[in-house]
Parts: C-alpha cells; sequence; structure tokens
DNA sequence: AACATATTTAGAATTATTCTAATAATATAG
DNA sequence: CTATATTATTAGAATAATTCTAAATATGTT
C-alpha cells in the first residue's frame, strides 16, 4: 500500500548525488555529498543531530553550522522536506517528496509514512477561510 | 456551526474560578486566581509570554517560572490544553476542553478553532499501527 | 595564477523552557 | 491561635535547538 511513498531511498552512487546537486542548482562539495549519502540514501526521518552523528562518523571535521547550512539548502532547493512534531523541538528531515503524512510510534520515537488517503479534509467546513495546506501527525503503537 | 466549539471563555467571577480550582483540588493562590482570569476567560489562544504580558500590567511582581508551573498545573488538572504548531517552537494553550482541530491564519498568526466535522481519520489504512491520536493543522487564509 | 564568490568553521547569541535553591505563603496539628 | 509541615512563588542559572557572525578556506572564473 505504502508503494507510492516509496522514495529515493534506493543507494544514490556520488556521481549521481553529484549530478542531483547540479541540477538543483547547488554546488556539490564535499560536506553537501556526504550530507546527501546519509540523508537522501541511508537515513529514516533523521534530525539534525542525527546527521550530525553521522558525519562525526564519517567525514572530518564537519561543522554542525555545515550540517544546518546544508539542510536549509537542500530543503530550498526541494530535495528534501522537513517537518516538527508538535510534541517535539527538533526538525526532522524526510527524502519523500510526494504528499504523505506522518506517524509517530509512542513507544519508539520512529517516524513511519502515512499515504495521503488514510485522511480526508473537508475544508470546505471551516468558515471564512481558504485553507491552503493542513498539517496531520498520527500517534500510536506498533501491533504486537 | 461552531457553536459546540465554544466555550468556557464568558466571563467568570473570581469566586467561579476559585470554586473550579478547588474542584481541581488546586490550592487558589492570587497567582493562579489571576492568570485562570486571563486564560480561562479574557484571552484566545495565549501563549506563555501573552500570559505573562498580560500579568505585567495585571499582577504585581508574577515570575515567569509562576506562568509556567501554573498553566502546567492547569493543564494536569484538566482545565486547560496545550498545543504546539509544527512551525513553532511556543506552546500555545486552549481553554476549549472539548476535541477539536486548529487552523493557523497565514497572515495574521491567528489561531482559529476547527470542528472536528473537518476531517475524517481512515487510521486503518495505517498499516501495522493502532492510532490513538492525530494532531491536525490546517493553514489558510481569511477569505475576504 | 589571480580574483571574486561561495562555503565552511568555531564559537557566540538567541529563545522557549526547565531547573534550582531560597523565600514566602498557606494549610494543618496540637 | 501558634508551631510546624507543606506547598507556592521567586530570581536567576541551566539547557537545548537553532541562528548568527566574522574569519578562514575552498571553489569557480577570468
Amino acid at each position: 500500500m505504502n508503494s507510492e511513498l516509496n522514495n529515493n531511498r534506493a543507494c544514490l552512487t556520488t556521481a549521481e548525488i553529484e549530478q542531483r546537486l547540479k541540477e538543483a542548482g547547488i554546488n556539490a562539495t564535499a560536506q553537501r555529498i556526504a550530507i546527501c549519502q546519509y540523508v537522501l540514501c541511508e537515513a529514516d526521518h533523521p534530525t539534525v543531530d542525527d546527521i550530525k552523528s553521522w558525519a562525526d562518523e564519517n567525514f572530518p571535521k564537519m561543522s554542525l553550522a555545515t550540517v544546518y547550512n546544508t539542510v536549509h539548502t537542500l530543503e530550498e532547493a526541494g530535495l528534501l522536506r522537513s517537518f516538527q512534531f508538535p510534541h517535539s523541538d527538533k526538525v526532522v528531515y524526510d527524502n519523500t517528496l510526494d504528499d504523505h503524512y506522518h506517524l509517530c510510534d509512542a513507544d519508539t520515537g520512529k517516524v513511519v509514512d502515512v499515504p495521503l488517503e488514510a485522511v480526508q479534509l473537508h475544508p470546505e467546513l471551516i468558515e471564512n477561510y481558504d485553507v491552503s495546506s493542513a498539517a496531520i501527525v498520527f500517534y500510536g503503537k506498533k501491533r504486537s
């Protein structure tokens, strides 16, 4: 069912990442390529902290500011999306570019993609406002 | 349409507030009564900052810690609910205790209550998880 | 190679919130 | 009522995610 949510997570080669960056008008620096490797392939809904931890083990001396700069750059270019759970103060990054919603596992904190069909919005029932978007997060537990 | 969302905002007397606090097992201190006056009556989706600003003009020397302590106490007692928008790092308080959703005015930041019927959830379409709740925020602009 | 531009860096600044330890107020027991 | 125990309040320090700053470095271009 979730197949149409499936994303860019299949691993990309460095060359492919470079090309994507170029296409998006972004200089393919070493740091950016490294972060893409993690964020577009390996990672599953990482936070900036996750990215920094990965970088600390896989890239020499990458600064936290570069992680922030890079995810912002990628987001502006449309290669990455970000969202924030109402209960949290950390931003989470997502390489699934198709519209979808999220579920947060109440036990583990793990983030799961939810297909659009799981929600039907009736914005016409909201008086006096033209609705342009909606942010939706489910909370739940894994069925045993 | 929103009538069933209508809430406790009709002004309460000090005595009524004291009684509510007592009923909830909360000592009715001067600071708590004052904050309730604002938060349960006067205010519309205030943040802690809003409450503190109001207190600065209406109560002598109330500390920020007291504002935090009090809204937490009220929330635990079920007299107040809190939520946080995904795009923001401030918590917003709500005296409407019935379930409902929110809309955030993209122009002004104003928060508007949205009735439950504006969203139909189909949690059965989410594989492997039992959904316990959902947080939903609409974004939109006032129709002119 | 030289120069302009873009990127990275370390660390300081910001901001909402929580924590801490002391003081003050309130409730309770004799 | 007064002494004592409990609970609230306070100012300010601590925390944590993010942004800002200014200097250093790397990159792309003539």
